[in-house]
DNA sequence: ATACTAATATTGTAGTACGATTTTATAGTA
DNA sequence: TACTATAAAATCGTACTACAATATTAGTAT
């Protein structure tokens, strides 16, 4: 499961709670939400702290509030998608299939462009960070210890490319992996490693500056995810 | 320049006066803001309004606060990068020749893969609002109203792609083509349609479901769309 | 010198009051 | 009867005050 907000502060807790209800549904677009000083009172916190959560949940596109009329759930087509809280809220009670589905997707665009570009245009730091992150996960003793590995490897190649821009889609790569590491913690328990050579395919590729080299190996690892994500769903079934 | 969001409340101008200070680099990372009682009385608000915005900022990974210790403003590398009013900001003095590169290496990444995946599976509905955006494209009488219709387009494509996580990158095309609209209001003042023929090809390619021709067509558009800057660019140094 | 304790400053939360705004109802008029 | 305009009510928006929680820092004792 994909780490989100912590809910240590009060309001935190509140972001969190409400934000969870609208994203799974539970509270659906359309709806009205009970007045401040109501709902306050249900989640037993002052209307100040409530309100500041609002105004979060408010910039993340999944309310709306207006005078006299009260604060309604806005339409999913206008939440931000790509917030690092509101993906993990997706993922919480086991994301669907079909956004699973999407998130591969993702990854596609994202994960074989990113690898050309840091090919392109990547420094020796952050070469060196690639090296790293490939011998920890090459040195993984378990599955959590490669997951972590994993995570980090994906992130320096988003690193690499010099654009903050490409690096603030790590929200949506960490999402995917982490959900499919959830997913795929029974049936690869013992054969974790098994796309080891094709991250060395990516990582070589890149240390050798080959940017087309290294958009082709990093499809091939998305490639050979997705199907054993299919294999996982097709084992389910007969389960 | 691309709408950023309309200061119409108290603690919006708040939010987008704080923002714009953080984002143009007025108020430095590791910066630590006063406190919030004397910073509200700087801008003229309440301290409720003030921490209102505050929290907004945090969602947008801007700031950071801690108790006895005071609100600092965080390395670049932990904001959201792809927010829309982040994204804003940046633009609103005039965005670096680096930036607009960054731009356009978001736009390679993402609106080939984007009308490939379009075509692969759009719907009557989706495609007939590309028809619609192409056809006030064709029709339009200036360069305000191209740009409009231009914004429409490339928005059709991301929501044909029937993935909202595609969708909500459009918050990055759309800060690219605004920019781009304002940079180039003066050089392509007679000629601003010098493009639609390129994009007749991508949305032929997108009706008649040949994913690897639409991607082909966006990325020649892309790419012209690159030459144009680039070419914008280097007149402005000869000016 | 170090560890522990207490004072202190700042954010976090609560509660109340009032202002702004928009919907809705009501009344007046054609 | 229908429509317009005016007034009233409900909700969010903002301000202010008070206090609690927390982390830093200084001070004190071992």
């Amino acid at each position: 499961m994909p780490r989100s907000t912590p809910p240590r502060s009060l309001h935190g807790h509140v972001i969190h709670e409400l934000g969870k209800r609208i994203v799974s549904g539970q509270i659906a677009p359309g709806d009205l939400l009970p007045r401040e000083e109501t709902l306050a009172e249900q989640m037993s916190v002052s209307r100040t702290a409530l309100r500041e959560a609002m105004k979060v949940l408010t910039a993340k596109g999944l309310i709306e509030s207006r005078p006299k009329v009260g604060t309604r759930v806005r339409d999913p087509r206008y939440w931000q998608q790509l917030d690092a809280d509101v993906l993990a809220w997706r993922c919480e009670n086991l994301p669907t299939d079909d956004f699973i589905e999407k998130l591969i997707e993702m990854r596609e665009v994202i994960e074989p462009a990113a690898s050309a570009a840091a090919a392109r245009h990547c420094d020796a730091d952050q070469l060196a960070r690639l090296e790293t992150a490939y011998a920890a996960m090459a040195d993984a003793a378990d599955h959590e210890a490669w997951s972590a590995a994993d995570l980090d490897f994906h992130e320096a190649i988003l690193a690499a490319t010099n654009n903050e821009l490409m690096m603030s889609l790590f929200a949506v790569i960490e999402t995917a992996l982490g959900t499919f590491f959830v997913l795929s913690a029974r049936t690869a328990a013992g054969q974790f490693k098994y796309s080891l050579p094709h991250h060395e395919l990516v990582l070589e590729a890149i240390r050798r500056r080959r940017p087309e080299a290294a958009r082709r190996a990093m499809q091939r690892l998305v490639d050979d995810s997705r199907a054993n994500m299919a294999q996982r769903k097709h084992g389910r079934k007969n389960a």
